[in-house]
RNA sequence: GGGCCCGUAGCCUAGCUGGAUAGGGCGUCGGACUUCUAAUCCGAAGAUCCCGGGUUCAAAUCCCGGCGGGUCCGCCA
């Protein structure tokens, strides 16, 4: 909606701006002004406008405001000092604005782009812990954003099946006769997880079987030994099938699975070997590698491992190259430990294929109190462990403000509300953000994602005692919003802006911030005026439906429910 | 040693393509449940925006130099 109104005010700007004998940059937009009391939206216009007319800023932007034909939306245009403020007329505003949000409100058109967004694709040497949650819920929910502000989004997950963990695993089960299902726990990926956590341990304190580790890799790789690739893919396989759940759990779902192996196999990660060594860019002595010196990268990037293996780097670029097919915007979620391999790929991707580079975002890691998370050193705290505790945490906090629900009542909303806290815990940190993971700030269900659920909760709530069909009701004509429904107003109608902008700025966090003013808005709102009885009913019971709605759409690109009781 | 990231009230944090009194939250203190759910709302106190220079009409934001913390610099992934 304030795109339509932010276009009047632009174009009734650029009118006023004709009547100049001056060139100014006519390509601007409008901000939000930091206080309501100084409108809905402002321009700077009269800083660029000064620096041609050697006048004070405070002086054009008032002449501005004279010289500007106040569009019908706006009840009045005003100069602050230097800044050009627009003040929406919200008795013709609210009621288009309720008239315009439904279902679908926060989606904006298409844009054409295809974006591939690879997120998580965490080793499946064990479970998924809480330093990989952050990737994943950052990349989720990026995804969501993205697909909402109009591009076409896949999202996969690269499987890493020939790293030197799953053979260490593979080579527990074929040398030392471990198995999976030996192990204690309640999912496969942490079976795994122990069983990596044993064989590791045997293979640092013995030689021969390191050989033995090495060889596995160089057969897997030639992948002619049916039964040993069966171990392989079994292993990788039931790791996954372990981690997928813990991240349906938490509502991601990816597209695509990408397995690293095939690339070996299809003959791409060889074939693109070559294609570097033709073009003149490798060298070799033990290994192949490209020097990336004259590029300003002081480490090499190794092709090809003494024994002729690919290296994980290798099977990742032939992989972006791949990805490169797929779409216009190649994504990546990485830890900001690979920013050095990133800026390899991207060198090579410009230098030598002479095409554009995968975008990466990188996000910093989160650390435990007692240090850096391992899954090699078993020590971390899965995303299993958190869920259920975050779930715990919530049921108890249900039951205290609602001891007369059943148990089978609170298990749903415990679930949405655990997993709503987890979610918005870490989406709300920028991601440059370094953070150290403490039960209890993660868990809080003060003034968190809790309060904007319960919001949600209280509009479904209001809307059912009220024992009227919404979608049959209309807007009071001579409706004149007061303070706190202006205000809940402004919020609803800023959602399609906020998607807009953060979809370009490529940040969740930002959302989340949005989030909780969205629910703060409404839960004044909610406090000051009585809904079901007042004069204003219905108007007010559409007012808080499409409150609900955007709350709703809003949470739902953190990968967070609504739920309608709590 | 070099590269990259971070440094904003007691704590966590937004703002960082320069612009309005530096927004939130936790914690602290004081108010509001006979009125649609108090997981809420209202109010108060609390900031050398790490330090020092510079650019600018204007710097938390840009540049240079420090300090403190993190991270990378594997024939690991």
């Amino acid at each position: 909606m304030y795109f339509e109104i932010e276009k009047q005010a632009i174009d009734a700007i650029n009118k006023a701006l004709d009547q100049y004998d001056v060139e100014v940059d006519r390509d601007f937009r409008l901000e939000f002004p930091p206080n309501p009391k100084l409108g809905d939206l402002a321009s700077t216009i009269a800083f660029a406008l000064t620096k041609k007319l050697r006048t004070s800023p405070p002086e054009v932007a008032a002449d501005l405001v004279e010289k500007i034909e106040v569009p019908e939306i706006f009840s009045k245009v005003q100069n602050f000092g230097p800044y050009v403020n627009f003040f929406i007329d919200y008795d013709v505003f609210s009621k288009l604005l309720l008239e315009k949000v439904d279902e679908s409100y926060g989606q904006l058109p298409e844009t054409g782009e295809k974006i591939v967004l690879e997120h998580t694709s965490a080793n499946p040497n064990g479970p998924l812990h809480i330093g990989h949650i952050r990737n994943s819920i950052f990349g989720d929910s990026l995804a969501r954003l993205l697909k909402l502000a109009g591009r076409d989004v896949t999202t996969q997950y690269y499987v890493n099946d020939m790293g030197r963990q799953i053979a260490i695993i593979v080579c527990g089960i074929t040398e030392l006769g471990l198995k999976i299902e030996d192990y204690d726990g309640e999912k496969v990926d942490h079976k795994v997880g122990k069983l990596y956590f044993d064989a590791n341990k045997a293979v640092e304190n013995d030689e021969d079987l390191q050989v033995k580790v090495d060889e596995l890799i160089q057969k897997y790789e030639e992948g002619s030994d049916d039964q040993l690739n069966e171990i392989f893919e079994q292993v990788v396989s039931t790791c996954l099938s372990g981690m997928k759940e813990s991240l349906q759990r938490i509502n991601i779902i990816h597209d695509d699975f990408v397995w690293e192996g095939q690339f070996v196999r299809s003959g791409e990660v060889d074939e693109l070997v070559h294609y570097i060594q033709r073009e003149g860019f490798t060298r070799e002595d033990d290994v192949l590698y490209i020097d990336l010196t004259d590029f300003n990268i002081e480490k090499e990037f190794v092709l090809r491992r003494s024994n002729g293996t690919s290296l994980y780097s290798t099977r990742d670029l032939a992989y972006h190259k791949y990805k490169a097919t797929l779409g216009d915007t190649v994504l990546d979620i990485l830890g900001s430990d690979h920013k050095l391999a990133a800026e390899q790929i991207s060198v090579i991707f410009e230098e030598i294929f002479r095409q554009t580079p995968p975008e990466v975002i990188f996000y910093e890691f989160i650390t435990l109190p007692e240090g850096s998370m391992s899954t090699r050193r078993g020590k971390f705290v899965s995303v299993d462990e958190l869920i259920d505790e975050a779930v715990l945490r919530a049921t108890d906090e249900i039951k205290s403000r609602n001891p007369d629900l059943t148990d089978e009542e609170i298990a749903p909303m415990a679930e949405e509300i655990g997993i709503g806290a987890v979610r918005f815990f870490i989406a709300k940190l920028s991601p440059e953000k370094h953070l150290t993971f403490k039960w209890d700030e993660a868990l809080s269900f003060e003034r968190g994602c809790a309060s904007i659920q319960y919001a949600h909760a209280r509009a479904c709530k209001l809307l059912a005692k009220s024992g009227k069909d919404v979608s049959s009701l209309k807007v009071a004509d001579d409706w004149t919003p007061n303070g706190a429904e202006q205000d809940l107003v402004r919020q609803i109608a800023k959602f399609p802006q906020v998607v807009d902008d953060c979809a370009a700025k490529k940040r969740v966090h930002n959302v989340t911030q949005y989030c909780q003013d969205l629910a703060g808005s409404f839960n004044k709102f909610y406090k000051s005026e009585q809904v079901i009885g007042s004069d204003v009913e219905d108007t007010r019971l559409i007012l808080v439906d499409r409150a609900k709605t955007t709350i709703k759409n809003a949470l739902d690109i953190l990968g967070v429910s609504a739920p309608e009781k709590m």
